[in-house]
Formats: structure tokens, sequence, C-alpha cells
DNA sequence: TCCACTCCCCTAACGACGTTAGGCAGTCCC
DNA sequence: GGGACTGCCTAACGTCGTTAGGGGAGTGGA
């Protein structure tokens, strides 16, 4: 399995396309991917890839997977017993949060791929021994921990599509609030009287805020569920 | 603006196509779609669309709100007092959650462009309603609607991707679990022993079981805020 | 009644795309 | 040294999104 060092460039590997597909993506936005530039991106034909890469349905797969590299584990102190498996999840969830809007554009383009690959099983397996160490039961952990990855997800995906979309249009992301807002806001309030109230909580540009709210109702509920003794 | 009736076809809406391209793409699956089929599906050639859609994204923009169309409201009795919320909210939640379910196809490709289009207000509309009646501020009320809405179509997304690609391979939803589960199972297990233990519990079929169980804590969450008197 | 005008569709074509077939250098093993 | 394998290449296919330009059917004014 020696690469071939003589030709001056060692061999492709599989996360080598991944890698250069999600490159791409953020540089040149959703729409700006294909097999000839994932190729000319490491440097070789279109035709190369295949034989790394069944199709470009794979390829996308492995990028999908490639988004979670990076991830950087939350502070040790985790597994913390009491309370503090609040915080150390919290940050957990921040920190996922983060590392995807930093690859937003590639968010959008696999969002419908999300899916348990090898690379996603590191930071589960953190949140679960988390979750565990406060005391939630198996079947709770696991719950628990689904709902919080996808809620962020979640999350994540309604944030990353006006971020592109701004950034495309080559607006501020103040800008595309404000104007979401607008929107809202000449509605007509005898249909839609609380969506014009608030339609400035609704588009605000307080996402911080907003990520913030519902994090600590998932908390707030996932320790009513341990007090009681869940499960 | 009167209708071609002479020829015996009334003339395209940019709806007609949104819900065209919302067929193909469940008859096809994602992957199947292209301007020509969604043309042939509307009984017009592929550049005649382009006299009613500036290009493809613009018709999957339009698919993606198309994509609202038909859920249906839950039964009266919302706007609920009382501790009636919970169960209007839950119902909501659930309706959300077996509509797109219904378009699990069409949600993988439209997953990436999520975004308040004008057919999404109506359920927001609703959902603010019952929040507010409920006694939640207009910030929370807010808050709390995006973070549910978020959440289910997370949920949904982890949801359709194994679905759609069990559907494309011939495999009954229970045949995929279990191979997911058998994947988990095998993970080395000094690694991964919280995944490992817990490879039933994670990749199970029982999604209606983790689907209640997220609602239920992200309700007590919200419970726990309005019975501090939020804000 | 005729004529301009708009609406909505057509045919034809362009370049880029995903993918396959077949070939050809280097490298490894005997 | 010879065969087999690896990892790339060139060439080509059919399909795709999109544009240019044309035309017929309906509408409103003279």
């Amino acid at each position: 399995m020696a690469t071939r060092q003589k030709t001056g460039r060692p061999t492709l590997t599989r996360e080598d396309l991944a890698d250069a597909t999600l490159r791409l993506l953020e540089r040149e936005g959703p729409g700006g991917l294909s097999m000839r530039k994932v190729a000319a991106e490491v440097g070789v034909q279109a035709a190369s890839l295949y034989w790394h890469v069944q199709n470009k349905e794979e390829l996308l797969d492995l990028a999908s997977d490639a988004l979670w590299e990076g991830l950087e584990p939350e502070p040790p102190g985790a597994v913390a017993a009491g309370d503090d498996w609040r915080a150390t999840v919290a940050e957990a969830s921040r920190r996922l949060r983060a590392h995807l809007l930093a690859h937003h554009s590639a968010v959008r383009v696999l969002a419908g791929r999300f899916a348990p690959g090898p690379r996603a099983l590191a930071p589960m397996e953190r949140l679960l021994a988390t979750l565990r160490g406060a005391g939630f039961s198996g079947p709770d952990a696991a719950n628990a921990a689904y709902t919080l990855s996808t809620w962020v997800q979640g999350f994540v995906i309604h944030e990353a599509v006006p971020m592109s979309a701004a950034e495309e249009r080559g607006a501020t992301p103040e800008q595309a609030s404000e104007e979401a807002r607008q929107r809202l806001a000449a509605l007509p309030a005898d249909r839609y009287p609380h969506l014009v109230e608030l339609a400035g909580e609704i588009s605000g540009p307080g996402m911080d805020t907003r990520f913030e709210f519902g994090l600590a109702r998932l908390l707030d509920g996932l320790e009513r569920l341990r007090g009681t003794g869940g499960d």
C-alpha cells in the first residue's frame, strides 16, 4: 500500500476527495460543485475520481461525513457528575453550531444527507458519555442525544439558508434579516396578526439569543426527566 | 389575464410547476429531477419553463414552499388556555412530522432551502396564536415556535435520509434500521463503549417513541418557563 | 375588420455536466 | 525479467441547464 512517491505526488485518498469537495463548496458556494472541479482541486482529471469513488452521490456522502472533522471536543471536565452536565452539554451544542455554521454553504448542500457516518460517531459517543455520567438511563441518554443533535442541525440549517443566500448577493446578514423583518411586517395584519406583531422577534438578527433559548428549554426538559428518575 | 381556454389547456402557473416538481421528486426520488422532466410533467417543453421561472434554483425554492401545502391545521379547540396548549402544540408537531415524512424524498432535496416562504406562514401563525394564548410573552412565543419547528424539521431530515435510501435499494425500513444497528454494534467497544452498548436504542425502529421523547422534553422546558413567568 | 401588441409556447443550439470505455505508464511480487 | 495491479490518462456518450429567436393565438384600439 505504498504511495507512489516517484511521481512527486502521493496517491489520492477518499478523504482527500471529501476534503476537496468541502473546500470547493465553501469557496464557490452551493451549485459551484462538479466532478470536474473537484478533480481539478486535487490536480487530476474528472474520470480519475471514479477510481476512488463510485459516483457523485458517494462523493457527497463522503463530504457529508467529513463535515464532522475538526469539531473540537469540549474541554475536559466532561463526563461531569452533578449539575455540570448541563454546562458540558450546552458547550458541546454551541461548538457544534459554530462548527456547522463555519461550513454553512456545505451544510445547505449536504443537509439532505445528514447521517451518522464514521466521523460523526466520536462527538456522539462523547455526548452519550456525558449524559450517562449525569445519571440518565441508557434509553434516555440515547433519546436525549438524538433530540439535541437533530435540533442543533435543524437550527443551523435554518440559519444557513439566508446566510449563504445573502452572501451570494453580497449583502450583510443584517441587511438580510432586516429585509425578512420587513416582509413579515408587510403581511396582512388581519390574517397574520401574530406574525406581524412579532416580526422583529422572528426575523431579528438575534440568532445567538434564540439558540440559547432553545438550548435552555431542552436542558430544562431533560433535567426534569432526570429529577423524576426517568425510566 | 384571461386563460387561454380555446387551446384546451389553461395556461400554467408557478404553483403548477411547484406541484409538478414535488410530484416528480416523490415519484422518481431525489436525483430524478430535471427541467426537462418537470416540463414533460406539465405537458410542455423545457425552455417554456423559463417564461414562468428564472432558473432551476427558483423552481426548487417554489417547490420548497409548496411542501407546506396540505398541512392540515390541528382540530379546533386550539388557542386553548390553561394546560391544553400542550396537547395543541404536541398535535401540531405530530402533524408537521407526518406531513413532511409523507414527502421524505422531497425533504431530502429541499432541506437546504427550508425558509419561511408564504405557505409556511399559516402554520407558524397558528402556532404563535396557541403559544400566546397559553400566556407566553411575545418574544418567548417567537423563540418557542422557532425552536419547535426547527427541531421537528431536523428530526424529519434525519428520518428521511435512511428512509429514502432504503426505498431506493428496495429494502424495508426495518431492514435498514437493523443494518444500522449492526454497524453500531460492530464498532470497537473500547473506543465507542456507549454507542456499542446503546446500538439498539440509537438505531432502533422506534422513531415514534423518540419523537415523543423529544417533544415531551421540549414541552416540559417550555412549561417551566411559563410557570416562572417567563420573559 | 384589420393591425399592433402581449402572452405563452415552440425549435434549435451551446457549453458544461456525470459517467463509461479503453489505454498506458509506473510499481510490486515472483 | 515478466506478469499483475494500481492509479491515472484521453476520448466520447447522452443528458443537463439555459439562451436566442420565432410563431401562433388571444386582446384592445382604430
